[in-house]
DNA sequence: CAGTATCCATTTCGATACTG
DNA sequence: CAGTATCGAAATGGATACTG
């Protein structure tokens, strides 16, 4: 908190949380994860279905990202049809108390984010 | 958790913290919100050469949001040269928690996502 | 100083069609 | 069923130059 005279430092070293950032919340991720935990172990089609405006291209792209970052467990039955269920990994459930804190912090601030934003849209 | 068959809900919907999310993690925020809570009450050139990659027009428009969001507070001192002061508000000062969590939830489980990665790049 | 304006490159997205 | 391929639209980002 002390004024110093501005030091450049490297991008992520600006915000030591910017890498855990891009893995957690990068876009549509935590829908996915968040369907995961809560409706437990699914195939492709449920999750498609469930997050409804998600086209299979970015699910898959997505999918994979989270099942490559250890956050999500793919598995392939060799069917005809074919199988392939997805499930949160623990590493995936260890997010859990921080998603419950994100939650309560939007119950007690989402709305005052509401009214800063109709004071500022007001004024001007 | 339990398995009910897919049934269809709104984006945002399928997962309570979107917009908190989109709030809270869109791009440049949190490297914003770290400087002024780290090196508090601060102008404009500072944040810029503190986030050293960031341009001008990027980091005004989200100065802009941020401030619209009630996350910041924008001081405008009419003297020439013109000053610009920006700082934390009360309202962003409260995400301080939340970011503490994330930061420990990262240097537990930052070294699972990179071996997780290390693992899945050396298969297939 | 604190931005704007402009242009352009890149990424991301959605829609659609197709396959093992 | 669980994706992949392809295309084009759109949002976003960066580089640069300029201004009250």
């Amino acid at each position: 908190m002390a004024a110093k005279t501005a030091e450049p430092v490297a991008p992520e070293q600006a915000c030591p949380i910017a890498p855990v950032v891009d893995i957690v919340f990068s876009r549509w991720t935590t829908p996915i994860l968040w369907t995961l935990h809560e409706y437990g172990r699914q195939r492709f089609g449920e999750l498609e279905r469930r997050i409804t405006t998600i086209t299979p291209k970015v699910l898959t792209q997505r999918l994979r990202q989270l099942e490559r970052d250890g956050l999500v467990v793919r598995t392939y039955h060799p069917e005809v049809p074919p199988r392939v269920e997805y499930e949160i990994s623990d590493l995936g459930r260890s997010l859990a108390p921080l998603f419950a804190h994100l939650s309560e912090w939007a119950a007690a601030n989402l709305p005052k984010v509401e009214q800063a934003r109709r004071t500022y849209d007001a004024r001007s």
